[in-house]
RNA sequence: GGUGCCAUAGCUCAGUUGGUAGAGCAACGGACUGAAAAUCCGUGUGUCCCUGGUUCGAUUCCAGGUGGCACCA
């Protein structure tokens, strides 16, 4: 087979990862997630992380990347790609088929263009250095390093700022050899939905998910002892329900703007995917509301055709 | 039933001393290499309720109608 990677990819709520877990049943293979918030543990609901999705027929299907770091830590691109190559890698090596399943465009284009990123340590005299610097002054650093700034979030803050300049640095004197990376070789599915049901299913599972106990979920996330600024910081689920658990959303209110984000992030979703394609990642769309059976059969007879 | 007020974008509304109209939100398009569920950029999509009158010209003024709200019966 030409493959060495399944990737499943899609907006949210399109049913990505019982796809997934059905395809890699199939083909004795195993999940690798590529989902920014599923990283983290006791936050499932409100990540659409659902256990019962990698079991297929009874048996479950191993998974990867979900469940690795503690509610309240910052997980990144770098280490999704460390963490993917490890587990890729390992997997290989086991003569299992990963299959790379989840909807953070950056994450998945890191994996499979190949993003180039290397560990960067801290570099205390910089650090030292820039200390006190007004963002002003950082920002402007940061611009005769890197031209092209397209992140704003880069000089939101001090510490960020200082962060990004170290990163810059470091590249500049450190040429990147891309041996780290092994050879991918993706067959790229997207999850097709019209824009009409995309949005009718993001608003009956957000319904559903509330009546599952989603508020209780990050009433224990508060409980715990993490902050609200630390739940809103994580988006969607977690910053509009901890806004209503302190108080400053009504239920309804709540609810109608989450909804809007949601649909908002599926739609910017939608456009990272078609960016990827425009920069030459081939997707093969398949129509999201044939039976699974049909799915999986979709994709088998793909692989079939490449080998 | 009477009187008054209102009717403009998907929603809430502004506006045009008469020359066919604009904000917020939504929607749509885009960007994205260490927070990406983040962050940022761009785009107005319209029988200005209907019919008639005045006028070179009416969404704007006048009359009637329809619908909504309020008050009085």
């Amino acid at each position: 087979m030409k493959y060495n990677l399944v990737t499943i990819l899609g907006p949210t709520a399109t049913g990505k990862t019982g796809l997934a877990a059905h395809l890699a049943a199939q083909l004795r293979g195993e999940v690798i997630s590529a989902d920014s918030r599923q990283v983290y543990r006791g936050m499932d609901l409100g990540t659409g992380k659902d256990y019962e999705d990698y079991f297929v027929d009874g048996i479950e299907v191993p998974s990867h990347l979900v469940d690795i770091e503690d509610a309240g830590a910052h997980y990144n691109v770098y280490r999704f790609q460390t963490d993917f190559i490890n587990v890729f890698k390992e997997i290989t090596a086991r003569n299992v088929k990963p299959v790379l399943c989840g909807g953070s465009g950056l994450y998945l284009e890191a994996v499979l263009k190949n993003y180039r990123l290397i560990e960067v340590p801290p570099n205390k005299e910089l650090r030292k250095e820039l200390k006190g610097k007004t963002l002003e002054e950082l920002s402007e650093i940061l611009k005769g390093l890197k031209p092209k700034q397209h992140n704003l979030t880069d000089v939101e803050t001090d510490r960020r700022a200082i962060r990004a300049i170290e990163i810059e640095k470091y590249y500049a004197e450190h040429p990147v050899e891309d041996s780290e990376m092994p050879q991918i070789e993706s067959l790229n599915i997207g999850i097709d939905f019209d824009r009409e049901m995309r949005r009718q299913r993001i608003t009956s599972r957000l319904k559903q998910r509330l009546e599952e106990g989603m508020l209780d979920e990050v009433q224990r996330l508060l409980d715990s002892g993490l902050t609200p600024e630390q739940l809103i910081y994580y988006g969607l689920e977690y910053k509009f329900l901890t806004l209503h658990l302190i108080g400053e959303l009504s239920y309804d209110e709540m609810f109608s703007k989450l909804e809007i984000a949601i649909h908002q992030f599926a739609k910017r979703q939608m456009t990272w995917f078609r960016g990827m394609e425009k920069r030459g990642t081939k997707i093969h769309w398949i129509i999201g509301h044939l039976p699974m059976d049909k799915k999986v059969g979709q994709i088998l007879q793909l692989l079939e055709e490449s080998s």
